[in-house]
DNA sequence: ATTTAAACCGACTATCAAGTCGGTTTATTT
DNA sequence: AAATAAACCGACTTGATAGTCGGTTTAAAT
């Protein structure tokens, strides 16, 4: 096989099989021999592709996490359809894998902002990058949905982003344990009542200061 | 001192400073030496009033985590008025704490829910029981909601507790690295938001089957 | 004052994990 | 076939940390 295949195959290898354990261990409580041990691979082989572990784990946040969050919770709400609609059916679909005990990357990015806030300045810039893509991504979703008038036009994009966010990252935190299922089913159905209440009025339009912006 | 004081006033001593450092660098980062150097104990002292650092770690959860929840998440909401308001102010309190970069109960929770998922079984079956305490406790305020005439009676109580729960763990992780104090605000906009869709509809009852329920 | 035990000390052990490095294998080049 | 370098091996070093244990201090009881 080419050299620089081999290289890109191991070290792909070691990538995939490392992010798997670090979802389901935790970065510190993953060491390299564990991921190593996985692959038959041995400590040389580690330290040849890569500098530490912690630039190990950026290289997986890089190449594996930040594409994923594009294909699963960024790229899906991109169309220009009704964006509510579009976001129900991603956080839908992610919530399935979710639901299945798969790696479900929004998941395991919170996972891993929990696990090195104020340890790790340095990975914890990545994560925020991401974050903040995230967020800006559902903001100009908003944007567009109060453009094509699915939503109401006194929202606050940037509420709505901000509030979306955390529903996603807390309610797969309870669903680690109990009753996955049922609390996707139970969350998704309050999403739509939020969801609801974000689209236009039309039939009455001196309501909107009281239900809207309690900007004080 | 009375030796049965002394007792309680070190241990009491030692789990407040654990908890303090185990909330800040995490469980597995923090080690017994750290918070025995902090009170210029020693490990005899420890292994003395201490079984180990997991027993240890069960006695914080037991004497202040559930204790700490109860005082800021779940009494405060007991009340009979408006349990919307109720729970609103409850949230605007403890965020007000997170921003603060103090101790917030509810958060510390989500964290270690976040740690030891997968890793400590014994951990979580404790930590479990707290969340679901607070579920239970969301459900029967949401319930007498309904029962007062704040809350429409077609809202599905489980459901919103969970999305509560939900929320308040997401937005809390959002808070911690990026613009904490426009999180908690936008956060608590929509929020408000989500209550005023709870709220009865007295205007139109035709409008009830389309706007909740689907249930499918 | 003496006894007794609770409370505490800190050196020590055992274990585990990150990272190093000299050596070996494998595949490509000449 | 020989030379070369990339890829890989695994024993070893270094550092951290949970838990142990024999000894010392402190304070209550007699």
């Amino acid at each position: 096989m080419d050299k620089t295949l081999k290289r890109m195959a191991t070290m792909q290898r070691m990538q995939v099989t490392g992010l798997e354990l670090f979802y389901k261990n935790g970065y510190y409580n993953t060491s390299v021999d564990d991921i190593l041990k996985e692959l038959s691979l041995s400590k040389g082989a580690f330290y040849y592709h890569f500098e530490s572990k912690e630039d190990f784990f950026i290289q997986i946040i890089e190449n594996l996490l930040v594409r994923k969050m594009y294909s699963m919770l960024i790229e899906p709400i991109e169309g220009h359809e009704n964006t509510l609609d579009l976001i129900t059916s991603c956080f839908e679909e992610a919530l399935e894998t979710a639901v299945h005990n798969e790696l479900d990357f929004g998941f395991v990015l919170s996972n891993f902002v929990n696990e090195f806030n104020g340890k790790n300045e340095r990975i914890m810039k990545h994560l925020n990058d991401i974050l903040r893509i995230w967020e800006a991504n559902l903001v100009s979703a908003i944007q567009r949905g109060k453009f094509n008038g699915y939503i109401d036009r006194h929202v606050d994009s940037e509420g709505v982003a901000v509030y979306l966010m955390s529903a996603y990252i807390g309610v797969r935190t309870l669903m680690v344990e109990i009753a996955p299922s049922a609390r996707k089913y139970r969350f998704m159905s309050q999403l739509r009542q939020y969801f609801k209440s974000l689209e236009p009025k039309r039939d009455n339009s001196l309501n909107h200061q009281t239900v809207y912006g309690s900007a004080n």
